[in-house]
DNA sequence: AGCTGTCAACTAACTGGTTAGTTGCTACTA
DNA sequence: TAGTAGCAACTAACCAGTTAGTTGACAGCT
């Protein structure tokens, strides 16, 4: 079989449990490929370089993640809790992002990611301003907590998605 | 100068830089013996290899965390601040164990750490029993909410020690 | 005090294996 | 048969770890 949107969708499956496992400078360009079951040379073919192929994996990953588990102004727990449950599902993703973060910093935020994050706030900051949520905190803090309680998981093995919840209510309780 | 406490201490130091910088697997042995200015040798010789190398320089950095950052049950919001505050100063610390988070999972945590968490939790417990502290979370989750708190600055670029505070006190309020 | 044997600290050069990235060729498909 | 997907084989650079040999301090002896 000839297909090269296959070859991809193979390669991206492989890199995706590669990088997930190992990190960008851990992981093996040589393991992704026999893992996909194809040539390391596609890699470069398709994706550039090493790196190349990480940012795009990242790219689709985020955006999945954006369009899976959209924000919900008026409940935020509701939505820390949901965020919670699809990082278990896929543990992949928040090390993916943990290994992206530690090599190239805040700075260097994929853009399609900034910018959904850029909307959830002004969301927040809207419910905020209509009197539908606490304004206890700024709609940047408030989501910068929100996202930060449903990444609780990464601290401890003991995290739940009720825990998570019930933590989110008590923030943002008036 | 021959001094093998001064080339250990020498080579520890460079090896901060090196692991909190790049990770395990990104980190390169050569480059941390010409930091610290000393011979890669010295490094098989004081510590048996990379990873022995990475595991003293964790250890010590964790313990030293410990005993500088006290835990104050009856003060939960002071100590997440102190917490971030000290991970802001020693901003290798919270990278390293990130790196080794992510490269050697939750069960490898090391021997000192998980003691001196256990011991946490039972002064926390102890507050709670005595009801000097709120109980609306059983205290092995309340100190794991407290401590992810402190890390907030893993999440986002705008954490201060004051957001910090406000929300573990909004997370144990009555 | 001067001489010397000993050993820990240190070094330069090397090794064997690994790794990201390349290339020239084959085979399939339209 | 023209163009594209795919691959085996290759390369140059890199890297963790080793080793054979050097240096310097110090203890013990005279």
């Amino acid at each position: 079989m000839r297909d090269k949107e296959a070859t991809k969708a193979k390669l991206l499956d492989a890199a995706l449990e590669e990088f997930s496992q190992y990190g960008i400078a851990g992981a093996r360009v040589d393991r992704i490929a026999a893992t996909a079951g194809c040539n390391k040379a596609m890699i470069y073919a398709y994706f550039g370089s090493k790196e190349g192929l990480f940012d795009e994996l990242l790219k689709i990953q985020v955006d999945r993640m954006i369009q899976e588990v959209p924000i919900t102004p008026e409940d935020l727990p509701g939505y820390a809790g949901r965020l919670f449950e699809a990082y278990l599902e896929r543990p992949q993703l928040l090390r993916l992002v943990a290994y992206h973060r530690l090599e190239n910093g805040f700075s260097e935020v994929p853009k399609a990611e900034a910018e959904a994050y850029k909307h959830k706030i002004e969301a927040v900051a809207q419910a905020q301003m209509e009197g539908r949520i606490s304004a206890a905190f700024n709609a940047t803090n408030l989501l910068d907590l929100v996202v930060h309680m449903s990444i609780l998981a990464f601290s401890t093995p003991n995290a739940t998605r009720e825990l998570v919840e019930r933590s989110v209510r008590r923030l943002i309780a008036e």
